[in-house]
DNA sequence: CTGAAAGCGCTTACAG
DNA sequence: CTGAAAGCGCTTACAG
């Protein structure tokens, strides 16, 4: 005859059912709401009784039941991530960083990507929250930058971490990127390798980190002495094509630039395609300088120089900051951007 | 003075808390049960009292809370997704598909990437089945081919879908990709062209799919009469750099082969990299293709001819076969793989 | 076809 | 520092 619900087993996870508080209660003689005192971590507990609780958990490997706990709370053990539309390696960085930060806390990563040009995309996302009674939300870029989503999340109390590229909200809701900074090394790796003329494609204005970055490169430039011309500053997509068609315009030019700095590696890789079928060579007749330091950065042929954005660190920093308690006056998460320097580059000819 | 709990708003999901099951049970003047029916599409309830309740739900905005349900059926409604480690553009396209079948299903998508490397990762994903409860789980190559894994989630009851190159369980369990397919159309494309001395730079020999691509492509040329000798086929690990390595010792050879068919798009950019150094021009002294037809085969120059596999249906077909209610005789779930020409390959000189 | 009671495994609110 | 009662929002098991 098989064990009855009410003679637990010390091995319940493993055949039959799980262990529930009650089981634990019962064998460590003490009430359900000690118990549960002590997964909450209460400090109204008795040390000793802690003690005995705790070693009859891990002994039985009592795990509660996150939906139990959820309903009591109202509030679910997840965490979502929202996004718009990155590139695939960034996405998984950020997952992979998140899931870091969540592992072993009880917390689980759920996706939710969308469309943030649709019209009612935030009404998707107060949707998927409220649902799901989400514990907080991780908002990567671009919809880390709207602020209609922020406030609807405000509004119905739902906790987020912001990353971006500039600090956009208070310190403990967002993970700051620097792109300023990032780009502004490039600035200066270029002018001490002694670039002059030197020409920018940017992301689309619409996004912050195009505005940063574009922003940082010219005006550390101009702290050296350099002034861009308007006709140095080429406004693309963030895409492959739209990098094409930005390094015909720059490289068709009668006189070219020595240099061109693109607002991701993607817009590099659409520079060296134009170089290519133009027969400029790289970097011997032109220097290239990425964003984002992607796989792709080194399949390119001459490997990429690129600045490297951690991003396994931010969704790392992002997803921890979910999980800490209430505010308290924590510093701003800010992850720093370095220069990757490959073969990219040299002196003007 | 606020509502009270017991007068529920029509609004209720807008201004306060969201309307429970008592409440449009309330509002309907039937039993909770009756409208626990409904959500859960039990015949058992008359035409009319179905539609009356189905019109109150709707316009309440009254979604059953997944945590609730979850408790009483001992199941969460999320589907889990394991994955080892294919690339960042491959894990993101199965998510964008999965998601696509579980939209406005009232199930989410929790991810959980592993090593199957690591010897206690079966134990891992147990945990994570277990403790959450999942409703099923979408297995990815590699995990998708580990049997040991498989005999886990059917020892503790947990449906799954796996994603395989070829089928290796019941078909209400199998999405299968048919790689041998993919590789037999390069290789007809190749002896098409006039190809007789090819070659082969394969994924290893642990993955299924590295397998049947190698199958495929051989067994197609034997078709055609044309042998491939050992020393055509080189096994590498999938990645760049294994790619370049294999690509040395082909093109180093005495007498190098006019076409290389690559297992996947990551190995095809480092034979074009050995080309390059090597001054081999690609398509006129050397035809190459890939597998995957990843971003990188359109950022290659000149562009990549490659197999396409359609990963987003893929990840759509594993989220559904979780949905379905039981096993039932479906038919087996599948994708074809198709050539995508580009500008890598011409007849031999 | 419909419903009243008990229960899923936790927490909150209250009492001591 | 500890506990008994009620409740979170659903479903199951039983009855009619």
């Amino acid at each position: 005859m098989p064990r009855t619900r009410k003679e637990p087993d010390a091995r319940a996870d493993f055949r039959g059912k799980a262990a529930t508080i009650n089981d634990i209660a019962r064998l460590a003689g003490v009430s359900k709401k000690t118990v549960s005192r002590i997964i909450n971590r209460s400090p109204l507990v008795r040390g000793d009784t802690r003690e005995k609780v705790e070693a009859l958990m891990r002994e039985v490997g009592y795990v509660p039941d996150p939906l139990a706990r959820g309903l009591a709370f109202r509030r679910s053990f997840l965490i979502g991530m929202i996004y718009d539309n990155p590139t695939a390696q960034y996405i998984v960085d950020i997952q992979y960083g998140a899931l870091d930060a969540l592992r072993d806390s009880g917390f689980e990563l759920v996706v939710h990507p969308c469309d943030s040009r649709s019209p009612d995309y935030v009404t998707g996302v107060r949707r998927f929250v409220q649902q799901q009674k989400l514990h907080g939300v991780m908002l990567v870029p671009r919809v880390s930058e709207d602020q209609a989503l922020c406030d609807m999340l405000n509004e119905i109390g739902c906790r987020y971490a912001r990353i971006a590229a500039v600090s956009l909200d208070g310190p403990e809701k967002m993970v700051v990127t620097h792109d300023r900074d990032g780009a502004a090394e490039v600035a200066d790796y270029l002018q001490t390798l002694g670039h002059r003329d030197v020409a920018m494609i940017t992301g689309p204005a619409a996004y912050r980190s195009a505005i940063e970055r574009t922003e940082g490169f010219v005006g550390a430039l101009q702290r050296r002495g350099i002034e861009l011309p308007k006709s140095r500053l080429v406004e693309a997509g963030y895409t492959f094509e739209s990098g094409v068609a930005a390094a015909e315009k720059l490289l068709g030019a009668k006189k070219r630039p020595t240099a061109i700095f693109c607002g991701n590696d993607e817009m590099a890789a659409g520079v060296y395609r134009v170089a290519l079928r133009m027969g400029i060579q790289i970097p011997q007749q032109l220097s290239v300088v990425g964003y984002d330091d992607s796989p792709l950065a080194s399949r390119l042929w001459p490997p990429l120089t690129s600045v490297r954005r951690d991003t396994r660190d931010t969704g790392r920093m992002a997803a921890a900051m979910l999980l800490q308690n209430e505010a308290g006056s924590r510093p701003l998460s800010s992850v720093r951007p370095h220069l990757v320097i490959r073969d990219s580059c040299q002196p003007p000819a």
